[in-house]
DNA sequence: AAAAAAC
């Protein structure tokens, strides 16, 4: 079982941004060993398909074995295609490691010109985005999305190393802005991220023409059954929003006609997908998308792959492309991480107020994560009492609050922002460069478990593309201890400890961190 | 001893 899950690992070391490169690539270029590791890959496939008809049911055994049938039958023609992605050049600089479903060859784009892309898309990129060249996950990627017979691709990159890119240029890229119906559709976890991304979608496409449309923007959801099934029916290219108000679109309102779509992406695709988060919706989705109109390609991509929700993505979604990153390779070494022991409960509050705000104030902009609504809240109420500027954000607040609170953050206005994990993922503000965690993120259900992939989102605040960044975990009980350490061990990372009631330690410890 | 969306 471990072996085949092995095998079935691919990994992705050195997706790391620019900023980041000249440490990583020291590590990796100089040897050849990851091009024997490369062979290995190569040679593998065959095996590790039939390792994983072993494991698989139902459904989706036919579609893999027939998979692995067409490679035993071509084994020449895998093996060359797969040979061809081993582009020397990027090979030696991205240590990237991917599978492919097909024989389609793909080259790693080191421009964005060589991806056929419209001029206006272009100049969309260059002088509104004003991005030169691929990020490593973009140059893996871009060839995949873009390519007939446009398949699947399920991609994990780091936090900030530039994935929305990758599925916005998918979107941009394959719609067609004379016809005025829905092309592609972006589907995200939270209101936040549909916001963000639906600017990212606009600034792009600012002279191809293509519209775009978000659930954000309807009307809020009380007096207005009627003004949304009032609503015609959109005319828009592209559709961002979240789960529940995209199916209704697609179901009761009809607004939403779906026989066009071409391009479905999830954004943070391992919480769309799971079970616990928004599986049912997902499905829902995909499959009315598919009954309308089948042969629509579907992009997943998230920095987090847990093992079962990325077996699940891979049963799901069928004939993918795919690359997926070691977990020991996901922390970014550009966030350092710390602890700090609180002797109490109360602790917190003193460690918070007397130790990191002081040396925070003079950074930039921190995030303060809390496990629950009401403890945002509380902790809001409280430093405000105590005389500090500070704002929280949670589900629980009215759209136009949260949409307030976030433009007072966007705008600089507030340097702390208390947050449930509404905005642990994907949240891109360049200038957070401390993340608290005030409560250690943790499973709802005992024993209460670190919750892994939250961890690693919510430190991922800071540190966007290559950034520098500091994260703080405050641990009072025994559990909190021991869930710390847990992380460290999945994520093979050190959190150095830091003294709660020391003046200078942390001062000290954001100078190492290169943020002092 | 939860959060997210949304009914």
């Amino acid at each position: 079982m471990e072996e085949a899950e092995k095998n079935q690992e691919v990994a992705a070391d050195g997706l790391v941004p620019k900023l980041e490169k000249e440490e990583k690539e020291e590590v990796v270029s100089s040897s050849g060993k990851h091009e024997e590791e490369e062979q290995q890959v190569v040679e593998k496939i065959p095996e590790k398909q039939e390792d994983l008809m072993e494991k698989l049911e139902g459904l989706t055994v036919t579609k893999v074995a027939d998979k692995a049938e067409d490679m035993a039958d071509k084994p020449e023609s895998v093996v060359n295609s797969e040979r061809q992605q081993l582009d020397a050049a990027v090979e030696a600089e991205t240590e990237i490691k991917k599978v492919i479903a097909d024989d389609t060859p793909y080259t790693s784009a080191k421009t964005f010109e060589e991806l056929n892309l419209s001029p206006e898309l272009l100049q969309g990129l260059y002088s509104e985005m004003k991005f030169e060249k691929p990020s490593k996950i973009q140059a893996a990627t871009l060839p995949m999305i873009v390519t007939p017979p446009y398949r699947n691709l399920i991609a994990q990159a780091h936090n900030g190393s530039g994935k929305t890119t990758c599925f916005v240029l998918g979107m941009l890229s394959r719609v067609d802005p004379k016809l005025k119906v829905p092309q592609a559709i972006c589907v995200c976890p939270t209101r936040e991220l549909v916001i963000q991304n639906e600017a990212v979608v606009v600034k792009m496409a600012k002279y191809t023409g293509v519209t775009t449309a978000s659930t954000a923007n309807a009307d809020s959801s009380n007096s207005l059954t009627h003004s949304v099934s009032r609503r015609d029916r959109i005319v828009d290219q592209v559709i961002i929003g979240t789960p529940g108000t995209l199916k209704r679109w697609m179901t009761r309102d009809k607004i939403l006609d779906t026989r066009s779509i071409k391009i479905l992406v999830f954004d943070e695709a391992d919480q769309m997908l799971d079970q616990s988060g928004f599986q049912d919706d997902s499905m829902r989705i995909m499959r009315d998308i598919d009954r309308s109109r089948g042969n629509c390609q579907v992009l997943l991509f998230s920095a987090t792959f847990g093992e079962n929700v990325k077996q699940f993505a891979l049963r799901t979604i069928p004939r993918a492309n795919y690359i997926f990153v070691e977990k020991e390779a996901l922390s970014l070494d550009a966030i350092k991480q710390y602890k700090i022991h609180c002797p109490n409960p109360g602790a917190k509050i003193d460690v918070l107020q007397n130790r990191i705000f002081p040396a925070a104030e003079k950074l930039g902009q921190s995030i303060i994560f809390v496990r629950t609504r009401h403890s945002a809240s509380e902790l809001h109420k409280r430093l405000e009492a105590d005389g500090y500027k500070c704002t929280s954000i949670q589900g629980g607040l009215s759209h136009e609050e949260r949409d307030h609170v976030i433009q007072e953050f966007r705008s600089g206005e507030t340097k702390i922002l208390i947050a449930t994990d509404v905005l642990s993922r994907g949240f891109d503000q360049a200038q957070v460069t401390l993340v608290i965690n005030y409560d250690i993120p943790v499973k709802s259900v005992p024993p209460y478990t670190p919750e892994f992939e939250t961890y690693l989102h919510r430190i991922g605040r800071s540190g966007r593309f290559g950034r520098k960044g500091a994260a703080f975990n405050l641990l009072v009980t025994d559990q909190d201890e021991r869930n710390l350490r847990k992380i460290e061990q999945h994520f093979n990372t050190m959190i150095s400890d830091v003294a709660w009631d020391d003046d200078n330690a942390i001062e000290k410890v954001l100078k190492d961190a290169g943020l002092a």
